[in-house]
DNA sequence: CACAATACAATCATTATCAATCATTATATT
DNA sequence: AATATAATGATTGATAATGATTGTATTGTG
């Protein structure tokens, strides 16, 4: 059995179990301790688990309880738009942060699912969403950031006109963004309200990372937050189209795609 | 059994019973009385549940009840402070706002009690108190802006050493605060953290006002939030002791009863 | 208050697991 | 085929987890 194979059964295996120890996977893999370790080791590099003494569990919270403030409550995140491709797409980009890490998160469904996989890290995080604050809050034990401003209802988010001071003494090295529609002309961003504050967010950080699900390549909205060149990273999955690997080669920008059937 | 198991178990079994004993444990879990015990100081040390003699109990302890709609949610505020002395205070400190008036309302049992009380109202709203900002989000159509900083899990408030944008440009007519205890000394403040985030708030209002029970008058706290002489209002309930009304009028301070037999 | 019962922290011996090293085998490159 | 590179498995001393023991606190009861 090959390195890679081994690392997806692992990977399976802990889908189900939540937690699996070393003795189990040698029987499992038939393989021996010492690479069973070595996998586990790199694994958790990855951020794919979390090694612990006797095996290894899974990063995303042992209560099933998903994303308590998405249903019922009024923060309403539409569960329709809460596709299998955009858990992938998230998990990924949390995949992406070392703990210790800074990074800034807005607002929007994307960044929202986030949080399910940023229960067992330890980052200092950033975000204008009231609803992630308040889930990351409850759920984990990351360092949470907020900047000043007005709660805006139907958004949920914290905005101001006059806001800096937190903004301004924040520095992160990746922020994460999810966007209504991108392509040629840029990343879009259907309301004026937003678009400074995302752009005061994105002076602060090192890299600019957008969550886009492939429905959003090639999609328009109302305004231009930005051009591609500002894009650092693009997470998409599988069903993006050949030109706009091309489109985002060209503008420099790093395309990562996550498969729902690879893992 | 593996440790991680158990730690899950016995966080699962205390999501239950709010109380349990090292007993109960070690049968439940097969574990030695050494086990248990290292697993519920590990616990404690986490903050995950409250180490007691015997035993453990939940750090969110059956007898919190919610408030409106938070079922389940880490945001219980305890159901023995929330008396109905406390309730008459809240409900008079808002009777004492207009419509369209700004005001700044900082975190405590007591002060969280108006938001009840703010459910119909329209004012605009600045506080540093994430609990009270949720609900009055989710419950009323006041207008809440939030200071910036870092989101404490403890108080479950917003604090910052740097933070100035958002208070600074933000003017109220009217502070309101709660206290662990006021008396000849002045204001007293249980956090030495909270101090110059209070202190700060306090600068932006024309009028302070306390809201502190019969209970607080006289008692006294780790540090000292200012002399009595800054406070304008005082609303407390009809169990004050004379002295107190003496001491509260030479220092210029007016005094509010509310009589829990009078309304 | 004194007493017994229970729970406790501290210590130690035992066992399980780990990281590091090295020798061996498989895979890739020339 | 020869060589380099990577992956694996076995070994070992170090570290972590566990359970038993002991003397000390704490609690409850007469």
């Amino acid at each position: 059995m090959h390195k890679s194979q081994r690392h997806h059964l692992i990977l399976d295996l802990l889908d189900e179990r939540h937690l699996i120890t070393v003795q189990e996977l040698t029987d499992e893999l038939s393989a021996s301790e010492a690479t069973i370790r070595r996998d586990l080791v790199e694994l958790a590099e990855e951020h794919k688990l979390k090694k612990i003494h006797g095996g290894a569990e899974r990063l995303d919270p042992h209560k099933k309880r998903k994303l308590m403030h998405l249903e019922g409550s009024a923060f309403l995140v539409d569960k329709e738009r809460m596709t299998r491709e955009k858990q992938l797409i998230a998990r990924k980009a949390v995949e992406l942060c070392e703990d210790g890490e800074s990074i800034i998160i807005n607002g929007g469904s994307s960044t929202y699912m986030m949080a399910e996989y940023l229960a067992k890290r330890e980052l200092n995080i950033l975000t204008n969403s009231f609803p992630l604050a308040l889930e990351l809050l409850e759920t984990s034990d990351n360092r949470i950031t907020l900047p000043g401003g007005e709660l805006y209802r139907k958004q949920k988010l914290i905005l101001s006109a006059f806001e800096h001071d937190t903004i301004k003494h924040y520095h992160g090295t990746k922020m994460f963004m999810g966007t209504p529609g991108i392509g040629d002309y840029g990343v879009m961003e259907s309301d004026p309200l937003l678009i400074s504050a995302e752009q005061k967010l994105m002076r602060q950080v090192d890299q600019l990372i957008v969550l886009a699900d492939s429905s959003k390549l090639g999609k328009r909205s109302n305004f231009i937050l930005c051009p591609l060149e500002e894009v650092d990273v693009l997470i998409t999955d599988s069903g993006v189209d050949e030109k706009y690997l091309r489109l985002f080669a060209e503008h420099g920008v790093q395309t990562i795609i996550v498969d729902a059937n690879k893992n």
